[in-house]
DNA sequence: TGCAAAACAGTAACCGTTAGGTCTATCTTC
DNA sequence: GAAGATAGACCTAACGGTTACTGTTTTGCA
């Protein structure tokens, strides 16, 4: 017994997994518009005041897994060598992201996505959040020494890299040459 | 009497107006979130129901000026002369866009925009609305003879300019700063 | 052991939004 | 003009996401 004394933390995740879980199979099995949040909260076995207390919107339940999202993005700038060139290093990071939303396993998922266009909306608000935290980070960097515009400019470029590339038919080679415009983009606006 | 029998016409648009100026003026007067649908109806002196006949959402009783936006950003490109270069014409667009929207009467309406998410997230879920109707009028033009990416990835980029514009400290200058990076963006493109 | 805080439960309500059915002014056609 | 046909508006009731409020249980800590 008397484990290092984090039950209630270790309990607290383990509710918000099981809520997610649930939410998950409950909008995969009969549709997103068709399970209401009542729904979620009585298969989960929680009450309703739980399932918004873990998350912050009905949206949020399908998205869970993205919260890291941002840290990714934010790293690949404030991580990087120095030195190291900047948008290569972007292009690298969101190929990967890409690549983690169009994997097998989420095409279910991803096309319940596009099915719904609360959930859209919902990814692209995401986006846009994650676009001024990189837009942040990459004025924070003084290496790189370009205006606050530029530095907005280009997350929001590289975050329509992302959004553009998970809706199309190939992924990869949209993420390619949206970002041989950004990397022609980002030059011109060398100081 | 008897005008040329439009009237049917004429009391509905009237009754748009009353919706859409008494909403304004009741967000302006006590805030957008303090102030319900029901408040907006019962001022305007119509059902709830009409409201909603006229107005998809509480949101868009903001933005009901927008409505030609779309068409003002895709003529750009469909009645632009031949061989009359896309940047340029684009840019000088979204200036006049900008200008309209950060002009001196539209100074309370705009604060308003900022301090509520809900707006925030609606007028950049019609600039994606808008980006697509313009990737689609640039897709169309023959002359421009680019990859469906480039023209998607563009349409979004200028929407990215308009956007950031209308909440930068000087948004003609941010509109220029931004377009000289779409334009090198742009030029990368070239087939 | 006892106490404060955190997590959760239960209820009721708020608010945007929609469905249903009705009424009436306007338009069309004769 | 009169007789439908129809669009526009009305009212009521509800649905579904979200929150406030108020307890109750569990956990961490002194």
């Amino acid at each position: 017994m008397t484990e290092p004394s984090g039950r209630r933390e270790r309990k607290k995740a383990a509710t918000r997994q099981k809520i997610a879980d649930t939410a998950l199979r409950l909008f995969l099995e009969r549709g997103y518009d068709a399970v209401g949040i009542r729904d979620v909260a009585a298969e989960a076995d929680v009450a309703v005041t739980t399932v918004f207390a873990h998350f912050a919107s009905k949206e949020a339940l399908v998205f869970e897994r993205d919260q890291d999202f941002e840290q990714r993005l934010t790293r690949v700038v404030t991580d990087r060598r120095p030195h190291e060139p900047l948008i290569p290093a972007l292009h690298r990071e969101v190929q990967a992201l890409v690549r983690h939303c169009t994997a097998e396993g989420s095409a279910p998922v991803r096309r319940m996505i596009e099915k719904s266009p609360a959930l859209l909306e919902y990814e692209e608000s995401m986006g846009l959040r994650h676009a001024q935290a990189l837009a942040a980070a990459l004025a924070a960097d003084s290496h790189l020494a370009r205006s606050t515009t530029a530095c907005r400019a280009t997350a929001r470029f590289a975050i329509d890299a992302y959004a553009l590339a998970c809706r199309a038919d190939d992924p990869g080679a949209t993420v390619d040459e949206v970002f041989r415009m950004i990397e022609a983009a980002w030059e011109a606006t060398a100081p």
